[in-house]
DNA sequence: TTGTACGCGTTATCAT
DNA sequence: ATGATAACGCGTACAA
């Protein structure tokens, strides 16, 4: 009725704990007739390994903190989808935290996902921490000096594209509380007519398609016939995690920075930058 | 340079491990003399508990999973960022999984945060599983049988609050893949003109604001002028989420169902239902 | 190939 | 009010 462990099957196998830990990890030193034993053992009395206890033991956790700065932003989710995808694949988990500086700012946050013994971080966010430990950290979307890794927009592929759509007209940049590409500001300029580019915000009433670009998910500007510029939140997420993952478990040294290019969606269709 | 651990703490106040962990944790057995050293010792050398070593010796992580059945729907961020809210202010955090039942069955998923010694679960897809503990769960949307608490939709509430908004209309229930309302497939009905109910999916193209009720967050309706279906993400996580505290603390006996009333916005205003 | 024994960092149970 | 010591469940040198 209470917790099975590894004693239990150890017991229920006649070996030694040790022996126990060995087989269930594969290691090939164990004979497969012992290893068959444990096995069934295991099986039988429904053992599953404490995570809790193994990572307190061999220091891993097999566990990535992801902090995000806007949690309730719409494609906050689909970010999360792409990192939980590709963790899931190396038996990893990922504990969420949200650092919007009002709430929790970014040192607090950091400091408990320390705490909780992460082995990296996926940092996406403008709330600002000083990375203390060497702990491997990638910065997406924004940009941090106390990182392993960036994962950041290619701005001038984006900005060229920008333009290409504007042609000769003015742009205006329209900004909610958590832009995504707080850099087309600088993009502004006068002209005939208007592109105007509403990031992290909604226009107030409905406007001719042909003069909006969405920063957001393509699928909200599907039925409306907006234009979209999206950063490619999943893909951002699985970047990111694919980033961590080589970094926790050191594979080679790599670039410094990983360039994401956002592309922008007509009616469905995506051109390219 | 390497961690800093109790032990460390304990000598450099000169006192047992025992007593640091007592006078840390504010056990008012500790006279204010040794408790004042020991802070100033922690302070010094910059000690931090170990969360994992606390959750293996106590037997408790304070460590929430949350499932989501679509994490790359528009308003899964928001859920999150309720659930997030709360448990941070009880100092939990959260784990998040996706159980789609295509990369992820409901049964891996639940297994997997079972091994981690999470201390509750709150559940929001409509992948099954069998809560073979009887670990704190509950269940947010949906409804499952293996869970401790429910909370559900109103739905009396939300269809009288849609009959009434359609009027003598017809009523058009069309669903994508992951449908926050599903039960409204069950108004549909002949009439004169039509509402036609988007749930999970949206208009291919831009229609009457009249005709179209959208099931997602109001923001998304704003510019566009369509109504829209509301069912509060934020606040559902918030209310799955204060659920799980209770439960996990033990907090008396409380209603197996609790149910939150989604609500209508036209043109920004809500109305009730 | 397998067993022994200790360590991981913290909390809990006895003592004192 | 505090100290000594044993768990907690698992990994791993080291020994056999």
């Amino acid at each position: 009725m209470s917790k099975v462990t590894m004693s239990d099957v150890a017991d229920e196998a006649q070996v030694n704990k040790a022996t126990v830990s060995r087989a269930l990890k594969g290691d090939p030193r164990i004979s497969s007739a012992t290893r068959e034993k444990v096995w069934s053992a295991a099986k039988k009395l429904g053992y599953r390994v404490d995570t809790v206890a193994q990572g307190l033991s061999s220091k891993k956790t097999s566990l990535v903190g992801v902090v995000l700065g806007d949690l309730k932003a719409s494609w906050s989710g689909a970010f999360l989808s792409g990192v939980e995808r590709v963790l899931s694949r190396h038996r990893m988990d990922m504990i969420v935290k949200e650092a919007d500086g009002l709430h929790a700012s970014g040192d607090a946050v950091f400091h408990r996902l320390v705490d909780r013994n992460v082995e990296g971080i996926i940092w996406n966010a403008r709330a600002t921490f000083s990375n203390v430990l060497e702990l491997p950290l990638v910065s997406v979307g924004d940009e941090h000096s106390d990182c392993s890794m960036r994962v950041v927009h290619d701005k001038g592929a984006v900005c060229r594209c920008v333009l290409s759509v504007a042609g000769e007209r003015a742009v205006r940049y329209i900004s909610g509380d958590n832009p995504l590409f707080p850099y087309l500001f600088e993009l502004q300029r006068e002209g005939n007519g208007a592109l105007s580019i509403y990031d992290g915000t909604m226009p107030a009433s409905l406007l001719d398609p042909e003069d909006v670009l969405l920063c957001c998910d393509p699928v909200w500007s599907k039925g409306i016939g907006y234009m979209c510029l999206d950063w490619g939140a999943f893909d951002a997420g699985g970047i990111g995690a694919r980033c961590v993952v080589n970094l926790v478990k050191g594979k080679g040294v790599r670039p410094k920075e990983v360039f994401i290019a956002p592309s922008v969606y007509i009616g469905g269709e995506r051109i390219t930058c």
